[in-house]
RNA sequence: GGUCCGGUAGUUCAAUCGGCUAGAGCACCGGCCUGUCACGCCGGAAGUUGCGAGUUCGAGUCUCGUCCGGACCGCCA
C-alpha cells in the first residue's frame, strides 16, 4: 500500500500569483504557443491553464536548445520572475515575464500543425476550424470564448443556488419527447424505442413538486435539419423552474436577477478574455422592457412597412428590428416579448384567462436573437389533461409525467436560456458553432 | 426540402472579356537582426485549380454531371 496525500500538490502558479513574485525563482509548465527569435535570443510564449506567459531566453550557450524548440511542445521552464510591460493583450500576466535559466522539452507533437495558431487572429474558414477543433481551440482567442461561456454558466449556478434552488440532473434518454413533435432523435434502447431529451421540462416540473425550486445545466437535443448560423442539434440549456409564483412575471423578474449575476460573473472571472476579444458587455439597467407579441408586431410593422400583425411568431428579421428599437427607445439590449399564441407554445403552457388564445409565456431577445423561452405552466391535473386532448395528445402516453399534477403541484413556471446563443451575442460571434466546443449539426458528427 | 453563393499551395485569399510560366499574405525551410509583442529584413520550397466529361487553337474561368461546404428561408421550448 502507498498513501496518497494532498500535501505538496503541484502549485499551478496562476497568472495573479506570478504577478506578485518578481525576483523569485520558479519552475513551471506550459505549451509553446509561439516563439519570436531575435538576434540576441528569443521570446517564448507559453500557453498555460489561465493565460499566456512570456519567457525570455538569451542565445549565449543556448543555441542548440533554442534550435530544438517548436510550437506545441510541452516544456518545463525554470527561471526568474522579472517585471515587464507587455503590450500584447493576449498575454496574461502582462506585468511579469520569466527570464529562463533552463527549458526542457517534455513532449513534442508528431507533426507540424496544419494551421497557424500563433497569430493574434486565427484566420480560418469555419469548416477548417471545426474539422481541426482539437487544435484550433488551442488558439487563445478561440478558447477564450469557451471560458466566457463557462463563467456565464457558473453565474447561473451561483445565483440560483444562492436563492434556494436545487441543482438536478435529469435523464437524457426518455420514453417521449417533451413537445410531442417530430423533431426528436430516436435511439434504440435495448430493443425498445427511446428518444434523446429535447428539454428537461417534464423533470423540472416534477422537481418543483420535490424541491419547489430546481435548475439544471445540461445538453438538449433537437433533430431539426435546419442549416442556420443560430441552430445546432445539441446545445447547452440553462433551465430553471420555480414553485409558488403569482404569475409569469415572477419568472421574468427572476431572470433579470439571474442575468445580472451571470454578467457580473463573466466580467469578474473573464476580464482578460473579454479584453482580448474586444467584447462589449451588455448592461442591465433598473429593468428590462417587456412588450406583448401584439405590440411587437405593431412596432415591426411600422418600422419595416410590412404587415406582421398576423404572424403567430417572431421572424428573425423582426427580432433584429425589435432589439434595435428597444436599444434606442428604452436603452436596453434585452427585451421581453410576451403572450405568444396558444398554438405556438407547448401543451404545458398556461393560457392567459384575460386574453383567450394567448399564453402566459415569454421570450427574451438579446442583440437580435431569441436567447430565452419561458412562462407559467399548467399545475392543475384536469386542466393539463384537457389541454393535452385539445392538442391531439393522449394523456395516457404521459402518465408518468402527469403524476406530478395528479398528486398536486403549486403554481409554477420557469425558463431555458441557450448558452451558446447567449455567448455568441455577448461576443458578437456570427455563428453559434464558434461558441460551441464540438458542435453537432446536420452535417457534422466529428470531432 | 427550397433559393442563392462558393470549392485555387499547409492555410487565408487573388487571377479583368476564355489567353504569357496560376500570384500574394501567413505558416514552413535557410540566412541576418540586443526587447519583441500580428517583430523586422533577405532568400527558398510549396499547385492533379474538389472530381468526371464536354465546347475551344487555348479552360481556374464557359456548359453538363457529380461530391463537399457556406448564407438565408422553411422549421425551431
Amino acid at each position: 500500500m502507498i498513501g496518497i496525500s494532498d500535501k505538496g500538490m503541484t502549485n499551478l502558479l496562476s497568472a495573479e500569483t506570478l504577478e506578485g513574485m518578481a525576483g523569485e525563482k520558479v519552475t513551471l509548465h506550459g505549451v509553446i504557443q509561439r516563439i519570436r527569435c531575435l538576434g540576441w535570443g528569443a521570446f517564448i510564449v507559453l500557453r498555460r491553464h489561465d493565460g499566456l506567459l512570456q519567457c525570455v531566453m538569451g542565445n549565449d550557450g543556448n543555441e542548440e536548445i533554442l534550435d530544438n524548440l517548436d510550437v506545441e511542445q510541452s516544456v518545463e521552464v525554470t527561471g526568474t520572475v522579472k517585471e515587464a510591460g507587455i503590450k500584447d493583450n493576449s498575454i496574461h500576466p502582462a506585468s511579469v515575464e520569466i527570464h529562463v535559466d533552463s527549458i526542457d522539452i517534455i513532449s513534442a507533437p508528431a507533426v507540424q500543425p496544419p494551421v497557424d495558431t500563433t497569430k493574434k487572429v486565427l484566420d480560418l474558414h469555419i469548416d477548417t476550424n471545426l474539422d481541426l477543433r482539437p487544435l484550433s481551440l488551442r488558439h487563445p482567442g478561440e478558447r477564450a470564448r469557451l471560458k466566457i461561456a463557462e463563467s456565464f454558466a457558473l453565474g447561473f449556478r451561483e445565483s440560483l443556488s444562492n436563492m434556494g434552488f436545487t441543482e438536478i440532473r435529469t435523464p437524457k434518454i426518455c420514453s417521449a419527447g417533451a413537445e410531442g413533435g417530430a423533431n426528436i432523435f430516436k435511439v434504440d434502447y435495448f430493443g425498445r424505442p427511446a428518444f434523446l431529451a429535447q428539454s428537461p421540462q417534464f423533470y423540472k416540473q416534477m422537481g418543483v413538486g420535490i424541491f419547489e425550486r430546481v435548475f439544471e445545466v445540461g445538453p438538449v437535443f433537437r433533430a431539426e435539419p435546419h442549416q442556420t448560423s443560430r441552430h445546432i442539434n445539441e446545445y447547452t440549456s440553462l433551465d430553471f423552474e420555480m414553485g409558488f409564483i403569482d404569475g409569469f412575471e415572477d419568472v421574468m423578474a427572476l431572470e433579470v436577477a439571474v442575468l445580472r449575476h451571470c454578467l457580473y460573473r463573466v466580467r469578474k472571472n473573464t476580464s482578460y478574455e473579454l479584453e482580448m476579444l474586444g467584447a462589449k458587455m451588455p448592461e442591465i439597467g433598473e429593468q428590462i422592457p417587456s412588450i406583448t407579441l401584439e405590440e411587437a408586431h405593431r412596432i415591426t410593422s411600422e418600422i419595416s412597412g410590412k404587415n406582421c400583425m398576423r404572424e403567430p411568431d417572431l421572424e428573425p428579421e423582426e427580432e433584429k428590428i425589435l432589439c434595435r428599437y428597444s436599444k434606442e427607445e428604452w436603452g436596453s439590449e434585452f427585451l421581453f416579448v410576451t403572450h405568444f399564441p396558444t398554438e405556438k407554445r407547448p401543451f404545458y403552457t398556461m393560457d392567459d384567462p384575460a386574453n383567450p388564445g394567448t399564453t402566459l409565456s415569454f421570450d427574451l431577445l438579446f442583440r437580435g436573437l431569441e436567447v430565452t423561452t419561458g412562462g407559467q405552466r399548467i399545475h392543475e391535473y384536469e386542466m393539463q389533461v384537457e389541454k393535452m386532448k385539445k392538442f391531439g395528445l393522449d394523456p395516457d402516453d404521459f402518465e408518468s409525467y402527469l403524476q406530478a399534477h395528479k398528486y398536486g403541484l403549486p403554481p409554477h413556471g420557469g425558463l431555458a436560456i441557450g448558452l451558446e446563443r447567449m455567448t455568441a451575442r455577448i461576443l458578437d460571434v456570427d455563428n453559434i458553432r464558434l461558441t460551441t466546443m464540438f458542435p453537432r449539426d446536420a452535417k457534422r458528427l466529428t470531432p
